[in-house]
DNA sequence: CACCCCCTCCCCATTTCTTGGTAGGGGTAC
DNA sequence: GTACCCCTACCAAGAAATGGGGAGGGGGTG
């Protein structure tokens, strides 16, 4: 149905991506495509999805961008730019990207892409931008059954330590602005860990961002009162 | 001209929300709209943005959703429903609500509501589906503005580093992942927590997080291969 | 050709994190 | 009342990260 629907729209090929967020173990992905089999065998085989482009750009926006824009969204790196090159001489030279987001729970992006003789629908991109969203919400409903793991949460004391230990702050640092102990806060995150299911500071606090626990404000709001950078 | 815009698509009012912390407390939020000043005043003097359920549904959609339908998204408490018929009673009857989250960044709602003699106006739903999306990432492109710092950016080689530990990885764990000696893998991280002017791993991989250098679908799409499919 | 940047490798000392325990007091729900 | 959760606190050993140096080869550029 999306084949014929981006043949419709005016595109040649789509991939319909889906990520769920339910922590480091229990979680799964999708994709689905009809992207050229040389360019998808490529993609897998030297794992490009870690560093395409596109998907980052989608994690930085709430609606469609054409393929162009990517480079005005994030810095690309130049294997990425290589990768992007790799794609267009296996027939993928532009698209438009859709992402949505759902936090804590599940990321994904519907994509449809043009070959070498394609030129972008400007006309039809709001309309891929509904059919693209419709796609990923669809898909959604039908993934998310029977999926509810919902571990506990971090409790709030706990969150006050992950929240300090994303600003940089040593064990003991965190304890002294807490006002605790600097055993009591090693126990909070060693906690904290058990709860995401991992064993590293640092993917602890990236669990804890992604599930919504912290976000970005509440890190650097303080950063930039600082004066640090 | 989100008003007029309202008008156009056949409702009465709009309303505009965009919280910068899905954290549970503190988070700064905008809020635009054109609502009866008797309910804006209601709304804010009770704080009902907490328990708000049209939010608390937005938080569980991709897509925008009619209010009829926010007791089959969620499950309504009391108070929620109390929220509501206030609502009502100021002359906000029904109304359709597009919702927009990036991960750890911000999460918002653009809202079309109907005044007493209002219908739902269904052909236009798509198009305030549009519009709505458009005034949020507007609005989000706005409120960032100033907060993305440019320093120089981290080579290709020091994001592989950091996208590992933000993984969990360790140092000599990365170093085999690359097929790199421990000590150059202490290096890459060393050099590009100067770079991001920080001295511990975590906030480094908050950094490129919060940069677009690393995203949260190239963290957690490995994870899922490992595990789950 | 210098010069800068990137990638790679090495040394050392020190600090910090991680993991394994145990345990009391206060609040709340059944 | 009993059970559970949360917050607090402590101990100890081993693993890992951090900060300070130095160094050579390759690639691109003025």
């Amino acid at each position: 149905m999306l084949a014929r629907g981006a043949r419709e729209l005016g595109f040649d090929h789509f991939a319909l991506n889906l990520d769920f967020a339910h922590g480091p173990e229990e979680g799964t992905s999708l994709l689905f495509h009809d992207y050229p089999s040389a360019w998808a065998e490529t993609y897998v085989a030297f794992d490009l999805g870690k560093t395409d482009p596109i998907r980052r750009a989608g994690d930085q926006r709430m609606h469609g961008f054409p393929w162009s824009n990517v480079s005005d969204i994030i810095p690309l790196t130049s294997s990425e730019v290589r990768t992007f090159r790799t794609g267009q001489h296996h027939g993928l030279v532009d698209g438009y990207t859709i992402p949505r987001h759902l936090p804590g729970q599940a990321s994904g992006t519907c994509t449809f892409a043009l070959g070498p003789d394609g030129r972008l629908p400007v006309a039809m991109l709001d309309v891929a931008e509904l059919v693209g969203a419709a796609a990923l919400a669809a898909t959604w409903r039908l993934a998310r059954h029977g999926f509810v793991p919902r571990w506990r949460r971090p409790t709030d004391r706990q969150r006050d330590c992950i929240l300090w230990a994303a600003r940089g702050k040593t064990d003991w640092e965190i304890s002294r602005i807490l006002g605790i102990s600097h055993g009591t806060v090693i126990q909070h995150l060693k906690e904290a860990r058990e709860r995401y299911n991992t064993r590293k500071r640092a993917s602890l606090v990236v669990c804890a961002l992604f599930d919504g626990l912290i976000s970005f404000s509440d890190i650097f709001r303080w950063w930039y009162t600082q004066g640090g950078g």
